[in-house]
DNA sequence: GATGAATGAGCATTCATTCAT
DNA sequence: AATGAATGAATGCTCATTCAT
């Protein structure tokens, strides 16, 4: 009933129970691995470490997953509803098609800023690694077809939508990992030019 | 003077010499090294092995490179070099600019395809490793720096630069690991938009 | 009064009510790891599988066992007064000393069957373990001591008596395990000599 | 050519050079895993630990054994290899086939005095491993080939081999872990019995 | 009596790295 | 320069057992 309907219901209290819900469970050991994968990568986390960052023994763990790749799916189909809960949100304020795509695109920065380090290991988990590549294009398609249902019927715009996501995507990285800095670009006109692609993009536009 | 100057000279004969030059023991470790960190990625390869495929014991790496990550890093550094020589030696090719997008799209888009696995390994090492963040990014830095060359002394044109670059990359990385095929996008009408884009650049055009 | 006295009385219900008696969660955890340890061995049964097997949760188990090797026993003691009752019972019927012998062996050879892997287990740990040791040992010497009673009062049959009974029952392992196939044994054959063996022992001649 | 060959040739130092020789470390692991197995069983032994008894890292294990039940039936091909060598030994030696007979049968006591906790480990294994029963049935089908020679070419004879091959080896089991004793057996008893079954068994006849 | 979430010591195994030869 | 046996800290994962509910 309101956008508050995504987030936990649950508030996790600090102090947790000696026996909790099993979701409240998982529900910290899935923030504490997205802080820890965060932090040091996939590969620089261990699967104690979490149990152990969340308050639980080692054990504990994998009652609750079978190992740190489901884990880790898990902190990235996190990552992705919230994006999409948000950016959802955000494509049916009212306002102008501009201020949409600065809303967007503010959105998007913002997540690939607290997600920076999740995104690159995954990128590099999908490379190399079945279960997570099916889990992570399931996810892309749904994405896709999110943004092809926005636009309308015109199946030969589905590579130009592809293309949109990809550069924001990319730049938002370049500008959450600090390669965008590094590199000399102000980060400011690198934003207006992805707005100006937003919002240039029938994706944005209202239905017809 | 021409482009096979990029190509390692001297020939590595299959069968090598007990004690051979130390630049040919390198590279031939860069060239195992490349292989197996493309096939498995970066966390996926053991450096004894990587000194076994390249025809030598555990101990010879270590004569050679300090660490895994140094290896790492000069396999991308080859990888670089090579392209670089390529795309340069395509620049200044003669032909209409259309053209000339074309063979920089499909050397890119070749690239891509050879380094695909690689490619993802180093930007989740970039993440979380401060050494390899600054190899990488000197990388970069030269990069954009010759791109701006090529299109005159327009500081304000830096940005564009780089999202056309980001843009190419990344939907190179999709053609080349398979993402795009799973989201249902056409190679071919993707490739076209990436011509198109490269070709509008002004970078691309000749030099005044 | 009748062979039928050594099973349990109580017909264990499939839907057991959530707080039975003690005796029938008891009876169900340990047919369960009857069943668990005869087709993983003792080390690849875990007592939460035990447990869940047995419709139970996992605490439920040690309300009723110590430990896991408690419930091994249990399982052993259970098997163990099983056979007796049925050897015994063969060794009253009427009929000649031959057939006597048939019906024990085929007897045994069916126990064999069916324990064949609770009964490896069991040396294993009875080889390491002073409680089991114990536990085995005494009932061994009931059962050497029956044997004894059944012949007679002649102390210097005590090892003919031990001999008989260690060929049957490596024999039988050997037919249950799948050994004796594969070294070409013929089942037959083998029982036949068992048979044999057991109708020419006093043992099992009628008590003068 | 003469019955030290089947020995190791090679006298393992206490005081081992930092880099010996693979078989040396190979021959020092066994011996410690012989020796832990049979003090503990396969289950109680653990590979890090094995190494460290043999004097080595935890590491040096798996560089000679891919796992745990590779070293176990290496432990097992050892005492198989030396009791047939002994066994063999013993047939060829001349004497009256009672004389013959008292030999074997000491010597396969000895044997089982020395390895009863890794026989019972092993035929726990067996029961539960695919790999350690085609290992332990082949080196069984071998034997009883080698018995089925002396005995010359009747395959009537077979079972009546693995019968007493049986008999003796179970006898010799309870001898050797205790049991005969619990029972209340006269050792000398079961030892006299023994080998009057052996020198009566045509195997042990001097070849026609 | 039963639950089941949680525990935590323990274990098999890996791998980057060293160093005597 | 090359070898390759050896290292040992690290890590993913298991499981018998406990205890608050």
């Amino acid at each position: 009933m309101n956008a508050a309907s995504t987030e936990p219901a649950r508030e996790l209290r600090r102090v947790r129970p000696r026996r909790g819900a099993p979701e409240d469970t998982r529900a910290r050991l899935v923030a504490a691995a997205a802080d820890a994968f965060n932090r040091h990568g996939f590969h620089n986390v261990d699967s104690n470490r979490i149990a152990k960052e969340a308050g639980y023994a080692a054990g504990t763990f994998y009652k609750h997953f079978p190992d740190k790749r489901a884990i880790f799916l898990a902190v990235y189909d996190e990552w992705v509803a919230r994006e999409w809960a948000e950016v959802g949100q955000a494509l049916v304020e009212p306002g102008t098609a501009r201020a949409r795509a600065e809303r967007i695109v503010d959105l998007v920065l913002a997540h690939h800023r607290r997600w920076s380090t999740v995104r690159a290991s995954l990128r590099a988990l999908v490379a190399v690694d079945e279960v997570a590549r099916e889990a992570y294009r399931g996810s892309r398609r749904r994405q896709l077809a999110a943004m092809a249902r926005l636009g309308g019927p015109d199946p030969r715009r589905r590579e130009a939508d592809a293309l949109l996501l990809f550069t924001v995507e990319r730049a938002a990285d370049a500008l959450a990992d600090g390669e965008a800095r590094a590199l000399g670009l102000r980060p400011a006109e690198v934003r207006a030019r992805l707005v100006e692609m937003v919002a240039a993009h029938r994706a944005t536009a209202p239905r017809a």
